[in-house]
DNA sequence: ACCTGAACACCGTTCAAGT
DNA sequence: ACCTGAACACCGTTCAAGT
């Protein structure tokens, strides 16, 4: 009766729509899964890789399929994107951030490109894909329209550095 | 031979120096303190009520004499003073963001103030304050010219919606 | 008033031993 | 290969009992 690494995961998201982040121990989601703890680091190294892949796990669901748009409507589509993903699960901004902490890159790089295509040089991309994917981390407890009215400020922070008035 | 509420603040500075927020258990301060870990109970309801007294004497001895200057300046030197404040300890950032978690008020008046005279409306100088702090909790880590390029993004984006053209 | 000692109900992680 | 059982080294919190 194998039960694999994806049984885990998807477990794991239950126990964290449950009962919340804190309440996800390795002791707990093995129970959960009738085994014992030890038994969980035959599948992950520890609990920050069974974390990061209960990450990885909610933002692949989240994905959309990709559109050409402008630049800017593009950082604006990630980052409604990335809300949603984080807000349809208890506490998923708690731990997407805590897994971005080790691995910003995957989560910033998709807003980096948005930023080149804008005509963003390399420091521009880097901080402003940063400080969106933080913004958006940072602000799940918000309604849509505060959300939506500090995205603006950092966009149009970002249009004002971009635009060749064209 | 008294031992006060601020010398238990004072210590647990010193832990969180020394070996940081993930080692500063209740456990271990009190080792260090040489009492039980029950008896910091008298002095504190909770491990958070102690992180919070801790997070607030951060942040008093980081306050600067007032100055009077614009609105958007004022911004700019509150948030300077928050990121020198909390880099000022290892892990200050983790601490402060995670105390705001429960209480935003305190650490996002002085930045409501400064817009409300900058002349943003209540729900702009909410949603302004609240970013601008939020900001400053999790970019503790980069470098001070990454630092002031997002900021900018941000003061860039509440000046365009501030500035009467004059 | 303040503290000790001891308990309660937990953690993450490791590892010999079993199948 | 995968799991159990048991241990190791921790947590936050409570509370009767002591001074």
């Amino acid at each position: 009766m194998g039960y694999h690494r994806s049984d885990v995961v998807e477990r794991a998201i239950g126990v964290l729509d449950e009962t919340g982040l804190e309440a996800l121990s390795m002791r707990r989601l093995a129970a959960d899964l009738g085994v014992q703890a030890g038994a969980l680091y035959h599948h992950f190294d520890n609990k920050a890789a069974l974390l990061a892949a209960v990450a990885d796990e909610i933002l692949r669901r989240g994905r959309r399929p990709a559109e050409i748009v402008a630049w800017d409507a593009e950082l604006h589509l990630l980052c409604v994107e990335l809300r949603d993903a984080m807000r349809r699960h208890r506490d998923g901004a708690a731990l997407i951030a805590q897994v971005h902490r080790s691995d910003a890159e995957a989560l910033e790089r998709p807003l980096r490109s948005a930023l080149e295509r804008g005509g963003a040089d390399d420091r521009l991309a880097r901080v402003g894909a940063r400080s969106l994917v933080r913004f958006v981390l940072s602000h799940e407890d918000d309604d849509a329209d505060d959300f939506a009215l500090g995205l603006g400020l950092l966009l149009d922070g970002l249009r004002q550095r971009l635009t060749t008035s064209a």
